[in-house]
DNA sequence: TATTGTTATACTCTATAACTATA
DNA sequence: TATAGTTATAGAGTATAACAATA
């Protein structure tokens, strides 16, 4: 059977395919997310790798590079310039450790620390609106769900 | 309360607000399936976003380059170099459309038929492989719930 | 006037290799 | 030798503005 052009066609294209893909749909609920992440966050200048990395930091003060890193699953070389910017900004300071000349300590500023107190309240306003998509009971299914996901494949 | 520092410290960092995130555990999600299906696609040289692209011009032919964007969600003007590498490769061709001459009906030429046909059952085993993760049953409702929301947010 | 495809441009994220200073 | 942080570089995705040809 010769599948008819659809040139002309208004109907929507069959997308069954990438709809029954579980990887396509990921991507796609992700990039949603990204976009609302923005509307929330442009007020403090914060991208989501940014707002990541002073999350853990400000939960964890005295963390180094290499373990932001690895948590975050980044690359120590792409964090450097993300952690640079973050401290020309003010926002993050490195302490020097004694045992080991190497490192750094790192903590937020008193200005970071004041920031991320007003970001993290409109990151949970954020979060409130992504769950509403889908009630708190199914939220807290997908993000359960989505935890066995990833942790399956690594 | 002063939280002790954890620059010693062997423990593993607190991550507790990024893991209660849904957005961040849907980028870590979607990041997981990235690696897996570079792997399994490597071997057509089929990234992401030329496999998508592929697989609706398949499923649709004729389809023109605004349809395949809107589509997607991707700017028509990153789309222009994506389809203009397909053809460069022989594996799309574009028709002009004699009603509408500004606009090309897009195809897959024999040889990208022949090369979706293998890929496609490549992509195949990768959802089976994905789904592996969670089982089919939770597998089914993630995907549903992945729709769920991502529909609900625009 | 509006739309299609295009060019140009810039920003973000990701990835790898190689270097330095320290351990 | 191994590790932490760094530099350099490249590829891929995403976003916007502006343009020519056409509707």
């Amino acid at each position: 059977m010769i599948q008819q052009s659809r040139t002309d066609v208004q109907s929507p294209p069959d997308t069954t395919l990438l709809d029954g893909s579980l990887g396509y749909s990921l991507r796609r609920a992700q990039l949603s997310t990204y976009a609302e992440f923005n509307r929330f966050m442009e007020k403090y200048g914060l991208r989501p790798s940014q707002f990541a990395v002073l999350v853990l930091i400000r939960k964890n003060p005295g963390m180094r590079q290499s373990e932001v890193a690895k948590t975050l699953t980044i690359q120590k070389a792409n964090l450097v310039g993300l952690i640079h910017e973050l401290q020309t900004r003010g926002l993050v300071a490195r302490q020097p450790v004694p045992t080991d000349r190497r490192v750094s300590a790192l903590h937020l500023t008193r200005a970071g620390e004041l920031l991320m107190r007003k970001a993290e309240a409109s990151h949970a306003n954020l979060e409130a609106k992504l769950r509403s998509r889908l009630g708190e009971s199914c939220s807290n299914q997908l993000l359960a769900v989505l935890h066995a996901f990833t942790n399956a494949g690594s």
